[in-house]
DNA sequence: CGATACGTTGATCCATTTCAAGATTGGTGG
DNA sequence: CCACCAATCTTGAAATGGATCAACGTATCG
């Protein structure tokens, strides 16, 4: 482990906008962070409805947005390290859904008061917050997209791919996978299909070489028929370097 | 047509955080819109990856945010007047999605460096507009949640629920129904079906006595028989008086 | 009055759910 | 170190929601 200059929140819009902050701002945004916690899996880290008084960085690990309508549980979204994942708090004061650790997390807490005095003196850096909670709708839009457009077998795949590359821009994925702790009924729960389901379209991914799943790894043979396979594009992510993508598909809707 | 005291931002954060702006806030909020503007059905009024100088305020009217993948086209958003269509647009740069009037619409437009300007010098105000974003996301993991989890029927009862409700917040709702030009081909794109099943299930849902669609204008006979048999619970539009609501979320949570 | 967009209906096929049972794995105490 | 337990994963068979293809009805408007 080497000694990195930003212990806290040097992943905090790694691969996105990180280039637009500042020294300056990069100090500032370390100091935002009061204090760090770990928490066990499964835990409930942010219960729905409970009024926020601070916002949660995730340092390490993965946690789920979870939804739970009496019987049913369903996921609407994953964050990975360097996500904020209730920086909306700030501004919602209450979250619609659970936050859930899906495996052992570290997390770092930044008080809403502390938020606000920021709001004031830093509204570039406060601009880049903004950013970071609307990166997140990005993603929704694109699940919703997902769900109305893809099958199971192609949700998952698409499920898979997307944390592949939101792991990469903060350097937590290799070239032909990454560690995750999901079981398969959270992919299920993600992909809006039963895990009896997506076992199912688990095995059918990996006979046809696209995908394996197992044991907390993920691994992924090809990366470019695995996208193909899903429709996937990864401009919605914002990622540094996507202006390209974004040119190529004006080219496409020209033609 | 009464003279209103703003008559183009009044209807913002109507029914929702609008009592938290000051009169000094709200003149400084009219004073944002630099133009106005009618669009005709079905333009595209800010296509996909294009660079965005300026966000939209839909003034009256209905707007969709639409992705085209191909063949198929896909909703992942309705705006209704009083919402600002595409001010994540300012910290995004560029939107993921096309913006598309559904029916014949009114817009305002701010420039970016104007709220750029405004982020300096009234963080308050930025705060409810960072906030309004943030109920689009809210409104995104709710669509999550019922693609994952309602059949098509549902999925169809909790729109017209959903746009229900927000069309009540800025006073264009009334007790049983509303005006919308959306046709079935839209409610399939976004329920995430065919038009030919959103045509059947329209036809059941009118059968129970549920809800009635036709001509532009949608009719619900009983709003809480209908809300329950969408499991329509209003609390993630962050409505005021939404709290009572949490409250008893609460109960149920420790139940 | 004909064109065109929108809505309606029927028949067939396939993805997915549901229910039920069994296999594998990892962890824990004896 | 083994035996056992609980969680997780796997497989089968039957039932169903929804897609798909194809055709026909019906508004509406120049």
């Amino acid at each position: 482990m080497v000694a990195s200059e930003f212990p806290l929140t040097r992943l905090f819009l790694r691969g996105r906008l990180r280039h637009a902050l500042t020294e300056d701002e990069k100090v500032l945004l370390e100091s935002l962070i009061e204090g760090t916690r770990r928490v066990a899996a499964g835990e409930v880290i942010i219960r729905r409805g409970a009024v926020a008084q601070q916002s949660t960085l995730l340092l390490d690990g993965f946690i789920a947005r979870v939804i739970n309508d009496g019987a049913s549980r369903h996921i609407v979204g994953f964050q990975v390290p360097g996500d904020y994942v209730d920086l909306h708090g700030f501004a919602l004061k209450r979250l619609d859904h659970d936050v859930v650790a899906m495996g052992p997390v570290q997390i770092g807490y930044t008080s809403h008061a502390r938020l606000e005095r920021l709001m004031g003196e830093a509204p570039h850096l406060t601009r880049l917050l903004w950013f970071s909670t609307l990166l997140d709708a990005a993603i929704h839009r694109e699940w919703i997209l997902k769900l109305e457009e893809l099958k199971a077998d192609q949700r998952l795949a698409h499920v898979i791919i997307e944390l592949w590359h939101r792991l990469n821009f903060v350097e937590l994925a290799d070239p032909h996978g990454f560690n995750m702790p999901m079981l398969q009924t959270d992919l299920a729960d993600a992909c809006g299909t039963t895990s009896v389901h997506i076992n199912r379209v688990i095995r059918a991914l990996r006979e046809r070489g696209l995908l394996e799943i197992g044991r907390g790894r993920v691994t992924i043979p090809g990366m470019a028929e695995l996208a193909r396979y899903a429709a996937f594009s990864p401009d919605y992510l914002y990622g540094t370097g996507a202006l390209q993508v974004v040119t190529e598909l004006d080219a496409n809707a020209d033609a």
